[in-house]
DNA sequence: TATAAACTTGACTAAAACAGTCGGATTTGA
DNA sequence: TCAAATCCGACTGTTTTAGTCAAGTTTATA
């Protein structure tokens, strides 16, 4: 289990897919734009995330990504685990070369442990950063944002 | 917060110093053996132990390095800490820089993350490891822990 | 049917962190 | 005195991070 800002990119931009979801694909371009990260370093990360079904992608003019499932259906730490591929390398593997009872046991510590964060950030989905942060979101959001009234988005009417 | 094998093989040294704590200090030579590390990266790491209070030295020949506290009152994430020292830098640094709500967003769920993580390991202590796992460690334990009889470790009487 | 918009792929790079090593200096019990 | 031990700072090779860059392929639409 890494935690970088890779990990936080990837999850910032699903989000902004989520919040964005419509008819039309969303372009890379809008996101980088909206969230300050290169095109570039977009494309790494979503050739990533599409390689392990959490978008799906549409080519060519007009092109651009959809959510593959609905936001309730994607968690945090499957969207981490895309991106940093490598969950974490125990040094003694399971078994092995533990050189005694004590290496053994800071093993299982470290053990435990990854399972209590991926048990806390499965538990997390894109509906809960969604709805957790609604009002602050659309609050701040751009221009581009003018085609939902703010009023329905704050849940006033 | 990281979580490497640097702050595994701190663990595993204070751990081990826990185990072996008596009248006398224990020198990193003892450690190195028992623990599978050099005594020149146990050394860094030492520096770093000594530094935030978690061990005290003893110079010179017979010297070595004893816990500063009772297992009881050292836990696992000072440990670390200790170690890896820079605490997690949020590249949007609690305010200022968020380009937009989704963002903060993010920010947000790591710090949450991390508190959690802090949390849990707050609350083991030295004393919690040994006694989790005193059979194995005592069981495997290498030739010098002759002066413990085996029965008594186990709790057989 | 051009053409521009968009995804796709692979190679490349600078900087940082990690995981140590090495040489020497200092302290101190015997 | 001398050997055992901590102390200290500099150094090094490898891996990861955080990107960039160039050259594709695909496809809607004018």
């Amino acid at each position: 289990m890494r935690l970088t800002t890779r990990g936080r990119y990837a999850v910032t931009a699903m989000l902004d897919l989520a919040l964005q979801a419509g008819q039309h694909p969303i372009t890379l371009a809008e996101i980088a734009a909206r969230q300050s990260i290169s095109v570039a370093y977009l494309e790494q990360l979503f050739a990533k995330l599409k390689r392990k079904g959490l978008v799906v992608s549409v080519r060519g003019a007009n092109g651009g990504y959809h959510l593959a499932k609905m936001p309730e259906h994607i968690n945090v730490l499957e969207i981490i685990e895309s991106v940093n591929e490598s969950v974490d390398t125990t040094r003694c593997d399971h078994q092995g070369n533990c050189q005694n009872g004590a290496m053994c046991l800071t093993h299982d510590l470290w053990d435990d442990l990854s399972d209590h964060i991926a048990q806390y950030l499965r538990k997390i989905t894109l509906l809960d950063l969604i709805q957790h942060d609604r009002i602050k979101t659309v609050a701040l959001r751009q221009v581009t944002a003018q085609d939902i009234p703010l009023s329905s988005a704050l849940g006033i009417r």
